[in-house]
DNA sequence: ACGAAAATTTAGATCGATCTAAATGCTGCG
DNA sequence: CGCAGCATTTAGATCGATCTAAATTTTCGT
């Protein structure tokens, strides 16, 4: 076990490392057709390779003359900076994980949009992973972000997400922000529309268009923000005394389910006593639809005979007929500032937990019946009839 | 220079590597704090690292027993895989990027999530880079893709690319799929619905139902889809030997544009000749929102007066009032064959180039005027009034 | 039971950066 | 002139995996 021990693996490096400073053949990038190396640059700037390294974290300890030299010659050989490698001595890989519980919605379109903004201005790169609903599903994607060293974690857990799902995933174990929905007993640093704050505007807005009995549709899920939402929901009410007209639930969150539940609803109510409410809040826009769908289908023109309104202020609500009454959650805001934070929480690890609440906008459009009610179609021709939705 | 070399840069290993293979404190996963390493799974399973690997690569090599043995001990210690490392040595990181030109489109959520979909099977994971279709964006994305040594790229170009920024971008370099918009000149994989098949299918609907007067709004922009949808519509007017109506371009391609372009050409046309075509086929259904407003600012119903037809079947389009007559272009279905195609590339570098073209389907709605014309509102109660666009 | 072939395991170099501690160069001061 | 003190630069170990070639063990035919 101790005679015979040359140097093995080696795989040609003397072609390789023979490259004299001097003389390269041509100033062609890539010579030869292998990437170029931090240690290729040094040779060829004549400098040692932790000088090279110095240059590439811009430490002031270089002398500006070197470091032109270095960056010249970086530039003339076409040097691309390996990232894998550094992380692999220094820890951090310039990198975070995107977790999102459903990509295939237009807020999370603007969300990732917002996050991708900020990350780019600081040298970041996210690795996105969707979970689609499904905790399995979210348990890999956290783990394969584990494998692969990311800094830290925009999280927008799945429904059903409870606490020690996220602490085994790792996201206790590293810089994590939680995003649009937080999970009970996980005190991660958290950025999120204020849905309470929203649903209490808009229901005051009802109120003050004079309904009494007002209607809530969609819920059933554990997710934190239907709780907030509830929340807002009934403070405007009790400020006014009123009490809480049938609250609906909703199998899941989508149109087809908002339209299923709201059918059933009017269904009952119509057969029963005829006694339906005059105002509808929906868990959002997309339940509002679906919502409106229903009315619609039982000769109730919404924003005439039943005011509904949402929560998002998505695309379509604008472009819908009746439009949409609803407020904004502002989903580019919130990923700018989920982004900002979790740079902010991997620059500090120990700083005190934090939180921020984006504040809702209402946007009043015909679904409530806001302005006229019963006498304009609200359908045809709506009042304030203006191209929106293009750059937003 | 010889004498003095004692062992440097030590930062307590001692402490870390006595870790006898038998007498471990407790069972409890990452004892001490630190990340357990390839190596303590080797020293806890009893066998070389080397072995360790090749369980973890699942090399036929190792012996089943061996194999259990040491998948034991990485459970045991709460082992997490280093792929920073593995990619150091082995050049794979099982890492993508992925670049699109503009995030903000219900489009390419669906594809992004295509994608995500084939690759989490592959165990496989997306960067994501948002281009914002400015060219010096795309250009910093691909960098920084390369500098996080992904194996390979799917891009769907920002407008205006050229070919040889693509070349620079070291899409040519590495393993690279184009999707959604072709690039000329550039050789690469390419993976895309059939805008002009589709055009043509929908323009022959429309010349169906008796339209000769046909205009095309939206374009301008050198970007290969709209080339292609042009194409398809000529084809189909060819074909019937029907003389193009007018064609009219459009700044941006958003709501507003298609509604600005959209004005501006029926006021010129009904002030001029009161000769307006009959039937107006948009770039998509984007711009076909815009242009629905303002007809009906004109006092023109969009599928009475004038048929609308737009592209892209986006789940507004089934919303909208007279619900949109398109063509889809599946982009959850390009986004997973972009994603397997890359794949394919990525295995074998050198296989035949590839293209995968999906093809349209028509959805037929009320903007076109099909079925009924002129008596039917078509704007309120449509025909087929069923719930749509939920689960997609 | 022996040696060849097959199966399995392993030592040690290696990937390309960063890190530490030390070496070197350069001032200016007594 | 010698040396403290500062500014710069550098050698070589190191991060945690994979890779190659060789060592070792097992199987098997005769």
């Amino acid at each position: 076990m101790e005679g015979a021990k040359g140097p093995q693996g080696r795989r040609l490096p003397a072609a390789r490392d023979a490259a004299e400073p001097a003389d390269l053949p041509d100033e062609a990038p890539l010579a030869g057709g292998l990437r170029v190396r931090l240690k290729d640059v040094a040779v060829h700037a004549g400098v040692s390779r932790a000088t090279v390294s110095l240059v590439l974290r811009k430490s002031p300890l270089v002398k500006a003359e070197t470091r032109a030299k270095v960056e010249e010659a970086m530039a003339g050989l076409g040097y691309v900076y390996n990232r894998s490698a550094a992380n692999l001595r220094s820890g951090a890989s310039r990198t975070v994980g995107l977790v999102l519980c459903e990509i295939i919605t237009p807020n999370f379109a603007q969300f990732t949009a917002g996050i991708d903004e900020v990350l780019g201005t600081e040298g970041y790169m996210a690795f996105i992973g969707n979970a689609a609903e499904d905790a399995t599903r979210q348990r890999e994607v956290l783990l394969r972000m584990q494998e692969h060293g990311v800094d830290g974690l925009v999280v927008v857990a799945s429904e059903n997400t409870r606490a020690d799902a996220l602490e085994e995933g790792a996201c206790a174990r590293m810089p994590c922000v939680l995003a649009q929905r937080r999970v009970e007993g996980f005190p991660a640093d958290y950025v999120g529309p204020d849905y309470g704050a929203g649903m209490e505007l808009i229901t005051e807005h009802l109120i003050s268009l004079g309904h009494r009995n007002i209607a809530f549709i969609g819920g059933v899920r554990r997710i934190a923000p239907l709780t907030e939402r509830m929340a807002g929901f009934h403070r405007a009410l009790r400020r006014h005394k009123l009490k809480s007209g049938p609250v609906v639930p909703c199998a899941v969150i989508d149109r087809s389910s908002g339209y299923a539940a709201a059918r059933e609803f009017l269904a009952r109510e119509l057969l029963a006593k005829g006694d339906i409410p005059s105002a509808i809040v929906c868990y959002n826009d997309v339940v509002a639809f679906g919502v409106m769908l229903a009315l619609d289908e039982h000769g109730l023109v919404p924003g005439r005979d039943v005011a509904v309104v949402g929560c998002d202020d998505v695309d379509e609500a604008g472009l819908h007929r009746p439009a949409l009454t609803t407020f904004t959650t502002d989903p580019r805001v919130v990923g700018r500032e989920a982004a900002r934070l979790l740079l902010r929480r991997i620059a500090h690890p120990e700083r005190p937990r934090e939180e921020i609440i984006v504040p809702p906008r209402l946007v009043i459009r015909q679904s409530c019946g806001a302005g006229k009610a019963a006498d304009t179609p609200a359908v045809r021709r709506p009042p304030a009839h203006r191209p929106t939705g293009g750059a937003r």
